[in-house]
DNA sequence: AGGAATTTTGCATACGCATGCAAAGACATT
DNA sequence: AATGTCTTTGCATGCGTATGCAAAATTCCT
């Protein structure tokens, strides 16, 4: 209801109360300058004599001038946000990495302006508000979204860059973790350690980071002699882990060994494995997850888990964004940052510990 | 660096690949109406025909036009986004709240605007921004963003909401959980259960919850005929956490009831006292957690904790920010959200369970 | 049918700012 | 002192939209 400003205009004592807004052209008048002087005084670069500065400047603070970025955005036509797309399922966003996304973005001079894929899957009503408020680029971190969307933001002419995710085919520049080469990893642990009966606890399957974990894992048993892995589905959901977990375990050839896509269906499943069934990990069953979420460091879980490098992650989505934004014609690109497997108590371990993967 | 549009405006082939931004005027030319009449057929209420709508519609679509926000937030005076704040340290606000408060604000209308605190304290710049980007509204949702950027804000005519904190004496509109009233319960659960040496760890003591809760706890030991409270500051981090908890376990007269501020803490000081004390839970010694986060339902935990109720704290910081926004004079509330103590395993039950806080 | 009441449309303007252009000023060089 | 070079300033305009006002078109009523 944007016609309620009518109501406010004239009752002068509002804008009085609310003296939110000076603009240029009042700290201008104040300072006996031209409006062109105030905007040059808060243009980096900008042609403007250190007296004139001094005068502008005593202006703006005495009236608590700031310039109206909204307005500046019409003209440059970059408006420094950066829009944000997370999934309804945020806790499968590795915890701080908005927040390193955030930071790192802020210290380049963009902001984030959040959205979030409702879970009705009507995400393209996201995006319209995304590219009607004039982002200058995107990060779809969401695992669910399509990625038409991307398609169709880079067709507006807005960067995109997928985070942990790809898309099939399409030519959008992402980044991931090396998530094949963490499932094959796996494997090779597994063989190593004298296991004989794989099996994999799979997320969403759209999601392209869990498919491409499965990949690798399969790859990886061929590699090293496995049987190919019985494959579970658990959903995102505590409750979908936990049924996969136990389906695993109810079956006749029990399997010995356990790669979940994500720690937190690890957790899930070394809890049905020790609470349900009574079983000793890593002595009866070793598990593996992916990601090194913070719980898996505590002392009741000591999950192995191949860790994604968050941080050189976002760093290069960051990256990516700059780049991108500095030369629009640059070449879409993949970016895959090496994770590294780190072993704790949950998977036994081999008699010697060389690995390759 | 603005100046880099020199560059791309003669160059023709460009504006032909970035076709973004298509504007009203090329809407209406396309369709052969005035401006106007392609404003008013994306302003909701306005006045227009039928037939003239799906004729702009149609070129609308065809040009694959949506109206820019930016602009209209310079005449409509208001931009649709919400200035939130959180802290660094964003393993403490609540996983899905910001999920939560995305989801609402979106129902309603608004987008997100995101703004961390800065780790060097420089917070102010961060407020600078958000003001600049001419936000209709603030959520504070940081514990130790300090309070004057709230009265800035409000000086400013920008209505702000403090979430899970308060403010020392400021008129502010904040929502919180029934702290005290949880560190009451505790004291009162803990005394049923005939324990006799209370102790506390604290986070931040810069942090209004964690007072409040200690406060309450306080309270509630009095109340009880349970000693002063012994009172240990973990800080944010699990180390932090771990040096407390083995500083009070390593006590000549070791605590036989612990309380922690944050369920983080209760978890690492759970872990401390069965790992490296060899202590059982609840024989030996009874922890309560705040908060309910996902980990205390964890079979390895069974973690008592007075719980947040979330959802309601974040209607209510909704309903707050939408009562003012539609009527900028309306009071400043401070809402307290009732949460409730979930019993679990790691806190003694008393024989009789009849608990009056 | 014809005039009044109502709705719909276009025109013009303003929102707050950045920026090209030309005028004015500062300064050095001959 | 005169000329040229460089810097600083103001003027005017435009970014893309919403909206008051008046003209035009439509509807209603007798």
């Amino acid at each position: 209801m944007p016609n309620d400003r009518s109501n406010l205009a004239p009752s002068a004592e509002f804008v009085g109360q609310i003296n939110l807004g000076a603009t240029a052209s009042d700290v201008a008048r104040r300072a006996g300058v031209s409006q062109s002087a105030v905007s040059r005084c808060f243009t980096p670069g900008a042609s403007i004599s250190p007296r004139m500065r001094v005068r502008v400047e005593q202006a703006a603070s005495a009236l608590g001038y700031r310039p109206n970025l909204l307005a500046r955005s019409l003209i440059t036509r970059r408006s420094g946000m950066i829009g944000v797309a997370v999934g309804s399922v945020a806790q499968h966003l590795y915890p701080g990495t908005l927040q390193a996304l955030a930071t790192r973005l802020q210290a380049s001079g963009y902001r984030i302006l959040l959205f979030t894929a409702p879970l009705d899957g009507q995400a393209d009503l996201a995006l319209e508000q995304i590219m009607a408020y004039q982002v200058d680029a995107v990060v779809l971190a969401a695992a669910t979204l399509s990625s038409r969307l991307a398609d169709q933001c880079r067709a507006a002419g807005v960067p995109v860059v997928l985070y942990n995710r790809t898309s099939h085919g399409r030519a959008a520049s992402c980044v991931t973790g090396s998530n094949r080469a963490g499932g094959r990893e796996a494997a090779a642990l597994f063989a190593a350690a004298g296991h004989r009966r794989p099996a994999f606890i799979a997320g969403d399957p759209a999601a392209s980071t869990s498919r491409d974990r499965l990949a690798g894992f399969r790859e990886g048993c061929a590699r090293h002699g496995l049987p190919e892995p019985i494959v579970e589905t658990g959903s995102f959901t505590d409750a979908g882990a936990k049924q996969a977990m136990t389906a695993l375990l109810r079956r006749h050839l029990r399997p010995d060994a356990v790669l979940c896509a994500w720690d937190q269906t690890a957790i899930v499943a070394m809890d049905v494995a020790r609470f349900d069934f009574g079983l000793k990990i890593p002595d009866d069953i070793s598990i593996i997850g992916f990601d090194d979420a913070p719980a898996a460091s505590w002392p009741s879980y000591q999950l192995t888990t191949y860790a994604q490098a968050v941080i050189p992650m976002v760093d290069a989505t960051v990256g990516l964004l700059l780049e991108q934004l500095a030369n629009p014609t640059a070449p879409q690109r993949r970016v895959v940052v090496r994770g590294q497997m780190v072993l704790r108590q949950s998977c036994r371990l081999p008699p010697t510990l060389e690995l390759t993967a």
